[in-house]
DNA sequence: TGGAAAATATTGAATATTCAACAATTGAAG
DNA sequence: CTTCAATTGTTGAATATTCAATATTTTCCA
């Protein structure tokens, strides 16, 4: 029945390659978005994933927002700059950075979400609820079967 | 019924992030197996395009390839000195580029067709038959629905 | 305890990507 | 026809990412 594809069949069929395919076009339409604010998705995702309040370790940061260690440093080193996020040592742990989101931050953070959300939105217009759903629950249960 | 992500949810449930999470995934465990012979990814995927023995355009091929120009300008120049591909001038529009694959880049993209052939396997294996394709069928009709 | 190994984050050099400008060719309009 | 705009591909400078090495702190265990 299913069958993967052969040496000679196009790389459309190929699941790499699709999912290459709609990540750069989505995570393109969103980025158009966002540059409203003048920030890249990764920085959205830092500020997002900050926002509970709680600090986070640089490691884990890096995980959760899907950047290799030193892009991440490079990246959160410029958002100080920008006052967006700082840092804290850990008393538990002084190998560790905890990353905080600032006042300023946060209202940015806002302003993103509000831009995510409406991209959100227009997905669940243009390709329809039914089909989000679906397609979010593949994806989760594919990145589990992949751990 | 279904709704968008609230500003305040998790960023696991954004389509935009679960798409790339996938992806990453699935990228780097392609990179993983290529790396047997020490080609990248998109490398792969320039060899599979032009192994239709047809001449594709630089235009044509970086869209393929989900490459930006200049990226692929280099790369090919790259894949030129390793003598896997080669330039024409194309002679309906001298302002394209033809490209062609060489017999040792047919030889090359043999091999890691069957490292990309196995690498799905293994995902049909560990995902299943019905949730792959359904994953494929999904990813397709998203890309459609984008443009 | 003492000292080697592991974990965490950063740095700097090497590499890769992107942006803007350019050159060459073709298409199109007057 | 001729000129101007659009298309195609490349280049170089600016920017970003990655790899390997480093510093610091903690963990482990003999």
């Amino acid at each position: 029945m299913a069958k993967p594809p052969k040496d000679n069949s196009p790389i459309t069929e190929h699941l790499a390659y699709l999912l290459a395919q709609a990540n750069r076009e989505i995570n393109r339409q969103l980025e158009m978005r966002l540059s409203k604010e003048g920030v890249p998705v990764e920085q959205w995702r830092i500020l997002k994933v900050l926002s509970d309040g709680n600090g986070h370790s640089m490691g884990e940061l890096a995980d959760a927002v899907l950047l290799n260690h030193p892009t991440l440093t490079k990246m959160v080193d410029r958002m100080v700059s920008d006052a967006l996020v700082y840092r804290v040592q850990d008393p538990k742990d002084r190998r560790k950075v905890l990353m905080f989101v600032s006042d300023r931050g946060k209202a940015l953070s806002k302003r993103l979400n509000s831009l995510a959300v409406s991209q959100e939105e227009h997905i669940l217009e243009s390709y329809g609820d039914k089909s989000t759903n679906e397609l979010k629950r593949l994806l989760e249960s594919l990145i589990d079967s992949s751990n």
